[in-house]
DNA sequence: GTCTATATTTGGATAGAC
DNA sequence: GTCTATCCAAATATAGAC
């Protein structure tokens, strides 16, 4: 008996913690990511800032949870689309360089609808902070499946695997810098991956 | 004669605020650009926290002045280097490419060299700060050169420049965030123009 | 022009009552 | 588990003496 009340406990608890981090994500889109205060999160879940602390040991713990659940939703994001989008129609094998193009565009997506988590995951925009070993594993496993895709595209260096990390990397940039909301760099993902395959398969590559 | 002491006056406030800038530089170089505190900054230049404000009005105004310095000094580097390269040898009619590919290498030596003013000239990591119409048309002139350069190699669409603008901001966003100080992304500033310009130029250029 | 003194605000975090 | 009551530190900014 003992045991399910501590569950009951554990699982309220949990709820709890994602009530936090739900309410740290809408004020963080509100007024920017250092604009996130104790204050006005334990006002936004209906608490005292001290009470957070129950919850979190600090406040970098929760910038850190944030940064883990962005990382572990970008996964989620490629499983979900990936997957819907090609997996069962088996072309992956067929077509690697529009199997790269839908992860772009996935990426690019993912990046432009949340500016903030975008800043979170991709640039450092809080001084101190420096994710969890765990936080970073899932940031790795995103990038090994990006230079997977582009390998399978016959494109194999790592100085063109550098210049597509650039060249998406600042796609989204721009889009969320200069024009929030809109598509003026979003639309030029498929046309950038295809830049990109004609010139380095042609160079290093292999089949074309 | 006190037209000569009210010029002496000027000068010597004129030389203060310089001061001030440089050691707000090499503060935010230090320790990010929001650990930069009148505190601190006092302290670089031998003040109080308070004296500056016979300097400058307000922290926000110090973040404006320092924005237009950068935007400055880039068109200054600009005019420099740019001159000083192929200037005198009248090679840029005769060889746009070469004038593209160099501009490129000057903006991204440019933003590697100093993180922080990379950082405050092109992402945004003050919340609240706007910076004034003055700074602006600096960094509208930088945009002009860089999209009169683009059209001088034939490439004349506005989506090709929004293609240009994101790979070159990406070289640099990811130089600086993963390789700071090094050169992984800053060496791909050529191979970044020729991709680019192959691809534009066979598709909606003009001459080969 | 710079200082001391101070106002004001804000933010992170702890202790202990209930 | 949440609250009240605080603490402590830091930061922007103003007033007035020297």
């Amino acid at each position: 008996m003992s045991g399910t009340v501590a569950d009951l406990r554990t699982l309220r608890r949990e709820l709890t913690r994602r009530r936090i981090l739900d309410a740290a994500w809408e004020l963080a889109r509100e007024q920017g990511l250092p604009g996130l205060t104790m204050r006005d999160l334990g006002a936004g879940v209906g608490m005292r800032a001290q009470s957070l602390y129950s919850y979190f040991p600090s406040k970098h713990a929760i910038h850190d949870a944030m940064f883990a659940q962005g990382n572990r939703a970008l996964l989620d994001r490629y499983a979900e689309k990936d997957a819907a989008d090609a997996g069962d129609r088996g072309r992956d094998r067929d077509n690697p360089d529009a199997r790269l193009c839908r992860l772009n565009r996935i990426w690019l997506e993912f990046c432009a609808e949340d500016p903030v988590r975008h800043q979170l995951l991709i640039q450092r925009p809080i001084p101190g902070f420096e994710p969890s070993a765990e936080s970073y594993r899932a940031a790795a496993e995103v990038l090994e499946l990006t230079r997977a895709a582009v390998h399978a595209c016959g494109v194999t260096s790592p100085r063109a695997f550098d210049m597509f990390t650039g060249l998406t990397a600042g796609l989204a940039a721009q889009q969320n810098a200069n024009d929030p909301g809109g598509t003026r760099w979003l639309r030029l993902a498929d046309e950038a991956v295809e830049m990109f395959l004609q010139h380095y398969r042609h160079r290093h590559g292999g089949s074309p």
